[in-house]
DNA sequence: CCACTTGCCTAAACCCTTTAGGTAACTCCA
DNA sequence: TGGAGTTACCTAAAGGGTTTAGGCAAGTGG
C-alpha cells in the first residue's frame, strides 16, 4: 500500500484549508483523515490530539497575519500605515475565516508566548509612533486598536453589518479615520 | 420513577449556567441529561437538538445582557451613559463568560431578527443621542462602539490583556474615555 | 540485503447526537 | 374517584468523532 505521505505540517495546511471551508470548529481529526483518504488513527503519529492540530493551525494563522502585517507596514507611516495594517486584518478575515477564527483560539501561556503575538503588539507599537503618544497611553492605544480590529472583523464575519444601510465597507473606512483622528488627539487622563 | 421535571426553560437556564462554569462549547446535550440525572434522550422531547438549544441559550444572553443595558441607561446620558453600558457589557462578560459567548452564537436571519439585538443597536442610537452625530455617522459610530466593546471584552477573555502592565481595568478607563473623546469631536467625513 | 525505523493499518473503548417506539406517571372530568 | 388521554421519561440502536495499543509492510542505512 502507498503511503500518503503525512507530515504534521501538511495537516495542518489541510487543516488551515479546511478551516476556511468548513469552519473552524469543523476541524477534526476525522475530516482531515478523509481528506487524505487515510484512517483517522493515522494522524495520531503527526499530531498529538485534536487541541494540537488546532493550536497548530492558530500558530499558523498568526504568522500568515503577522507576515501581511509587516509587509502592510513596510515603507509605511501615520494614517497611511494605521490603514494598511486594518486591512491587512479585514482582509484576512475575509479571505481566511476559519484561520481567523483559529487566531482565537485559546492558546496555553507557554505557547502564547512563543507565538506571532507579540509580533503583532509590536507592530501595533511601530503605527503609533507616527502619532504623539508616551506610556502608558501606548499601550491603552495599542489594547483599544486591538479591540476594533478584532471586534469589527468578529462583528462582520458574524453577519452583524449585513442587510443594513450603510455598507460595511463605508463604516470601516470612517472607523479608521476615527481612529486616525482619535490618535492624533488622543485625551489626557 | 419520578419525574425530572424538564421543560425547555429549565433546560435553557441550566445549559446557560453549565456554559458559565465550564464553557459554552462544553454545553452538550449529555452534559445537560447528566447534570438532570435523566437519559439524554428525554431531553429530545423538550429541545429539538443541541443547536436549538445553543441558540436559546444565545436568545437568553442576549436579553439578559439587553435588560441590563436598560437599566444601566435609565435616568443616564452622555459619558455617564456610555460609560455604564460600557460597563454593562463587560461585567456581564465577566460574571457570565459562557453566557457572553453565547451571544456571539450565529443565528439565523430570522432568529436573529426576532432576538434582542436590535434593542441593542437602539441602545446605542440612544447613546449617541447625547453627541451631536447625524446620520450616517450615527450608523458608523453605533458599529464602532459594538467593535470596542465586542472586541475588548473578548480579547480580554482570552487573556489577551493579562499578564501585561497596566492593568486591563485602567485600559478599560481609558478606552472609554477615549470614545467620549471621539465621539465629541467626531471627523467630518 | 538485512536490520531498523517509520507510516499507516486494524481493533477496540469511550463519548456525543439523534430517532423510534414503549411504559409509567400525571391530569382531568364524567 | 377511577378510567381515558396526554405527557415525561425510558430502552435500544445507528452513526460520528477521539484516542490508544499493537501489528505489518514500506522505506532507509550500514
Amino acid at each position: 500500500m502507498a503511503r500518503a505521505g503525512l507530515t504534521a505540517q501538511r495537516l495542518v495546511e489541510a487543516g488551515a484549508e479546511l478551516a476556511d471551508e468548513a469552519g473552524f470548529d469543523q476541524v477534526t481529526a476525522s475530516a482531515l483523515a478523509r481528506r487524505f483518504d487515510v484512517k483517522v488513527a493515522s494522524l495520531y503519529s503527526h499530531i498529538r490530539n485534536t487541541q494540537d492540530l488546532k493550536t497548530r493551525i492558530a500558530l499558523l494563522a498568526l504568522e500568515e497575519l503577522a507576515d501581511r502585517g509587516a509587509s502592510a507596514l513596510a515603507g509605511r507611516a501615520g494614517k497611511d500605515a494605521l490603514t494598511a495594517f486594518a486591512n491587512v486584518y479585514r482582509d484576512y478575515a475575509r479571505e481566511h475565516p476559519g484561520r481567523y477564527a483559529a487566531t482565537r483560539f485559546r492558546l496555553d501561556p507557554e505557547t502564547a508566548a512563543a507565538s506571532a503575538g507579540r509580533r503583532h503588539a509590536e507592530m501595533m507599537r511601530a503605527i503609533l509612533r507616527g502619532y504623539d503618544l508616551e506610556e502608558p497611553d501606548r499601550t491603552h492605544a495599542v489594547r483599544l486598536l486591538g479591540s476594533v480590529f478584532h471586534g469589527y472583523v468578529d462583528l462582520e464575519a458574524g453577519g452583524g453589518f449585513s442587510h443594513s444601510a450603510p455598507d460595511s465597507q463605508e463604516s470601516w473606512s470612517r472607523a479608521i479615520d476615527a481612529l486616525d483622528a482619535l490618535l492624533r488627539n488622543w485625551p489626557a487622563a
